[in-house]
DNA sequence: TAGTGGTCTAGACCACCCG
DNA sequence: GGGTGGTCTAGACCACTAT
């Protein structure tokens, strides 16, 4: 038989039902036709119009319960998605030149907080660094990290005087678990100094946790040069 | 035939794969068994590992390609994801009692920065409103919106006295598209005696840009009370 | 051009859970 | 209890692209 053109592809169909809830037709909280209704509407089978419905719930439009049915969801989940890439991806995808300079680099008792806060033995030994990055040779931001050398022993063999910690830990350590923040801080003394901004401006700021199988990795703050916005579209 | 237990779903294949993956069995950038050999491996079928290697892959562990196979990624382009929730969501889940308060309303022609942002008409009427919200009684956000009436032209005869314009947009508009920044502003005289917050603090700012079907529907700006941070995991 | 992933079909059994 | 989605199987054709 030849393949009629109306043949409908799960693509297809997302958008179709997507038109109908953005249309109002299916308005929120209004329940779909089931699956196999609908595998009739289009053509198509069940499988087909299943994956549709399954990604359009992942995505967020939709609510899906076995016997209750699919229902349109009143405030679309809607997930916002930033990447987290690397900064010099982030800096050369701009257009920009990338520089990387080490400030800083020694092993050292973990500060208490720092214990503390990745549950580390009491004075287990930790490395400290302090990198910027430079867009086009403007400061863009500043690094501070501690590592742990725990599973990782190679890393105190690293002198990361010419590529950042970032760069070596993502191709070598497949991290388990991460903890992500953005906030606002305070430009201190050396921020701003560093990030060539006026003492006490506002400073976009990330802090990142990574652990490898329960076990914390590394520590890190990033602070991020005046007028960073972090965007996403979707 | 009974079921054996070995019969691998998605999810447990998912697993495998991914364990391989993180105690380097299968390194950054190697390749996989093709989905067939792996079917096999795992007495299933290329439809079920065919699963298993996508959701994977839009997780950002692995890059597949035609022909190329599938690829184990050097940094995990882990996405991270922020749910937008909203304001009264958000202050309720941590226990503490929401309070909604309407600061200002007003319908006005587009300030130009506006409507050149938006893309508005000249002297384009919006209506402008200012709402405060609160966690236990303290300042949690302030909340500066402006939202243009042409498709909503309901949204004229709304007070907002005593519920926020964002429920109220969330159960009427099904947007199509969204763009959300975050970045960190200098509390000035009104933020920071709204917020409670010092003069020239860091203030932890949310932008987001609403349209529906490629008209302009609301922009706004969400100023957090001091110590805010947005936190995710995965 | 051959191998790999992308997708669809047709059918089946099952788990969940609303009424 | 019965309807709905969740998932698996077995097989097929197709689209892309590395070599």
């Amino acid at each position: 038989m030849a393949r009629s053109p109306a043949n409908l592809s799960y693509r297809d169909i997302k958008q179709v039902v997507l038109d109908r809830i953005q249309t109002g037709l299916w308005s929120p909280d209004s329940i779909l036709p089931s699956e196999a209704d609908l595998a009739v509407e289009f053509s198509s089978t069940r499988t087909t119009v299943n994956r549709a419905l399954r990604e359009l719930a992942e995505e967020g439009y939709l609510e899906r319960k076995r016997k209750a049915g699919t229902r349109v969801l009143k405030s679309p989940i809607r997930k916002a998605q930033f990447s987290i890439p690397l900064v010099r991806d982030e800096i050369t995808a701009t257009g920009a030149a990338y520089r990387y300079s080490l400030v800083d680099r020694k092993v050292q008792a973990a500060p208490s907080w720092l214990a503390a806060r990745l549950d580390l033995k009491r004075g287990q030994e930790v490395l400290y660094l302090r990198c910027m990055h430079y867009a086009d040779n403007a400061p863009f931001q500043l690094e501070v990290r501690w590592i742990v050398p725990d599973v990782l022993s190679e890393v105190l063999e690293e002198s990361f005087e010419h590529s950042g910690p970032n760069d070596w830990l993502v191709s070598r350590v497949p991290f388990t678990n991460l903890e992500l923040s953005f906030l606002a801080t305070k430009a201190n003394g050396e921020i701003a100094e560093f990030l060539d901004a006026p003492l006490g401006d506002p400073v976009f700021t990330a802090e990142r946790i990574t652990w490898l199988q329960g076990a914390p990795v590394t520590y890190a703050k990033l602070y991020f040069a005046p007028g960073y916005r972090m965007t996403t579209h979707l």
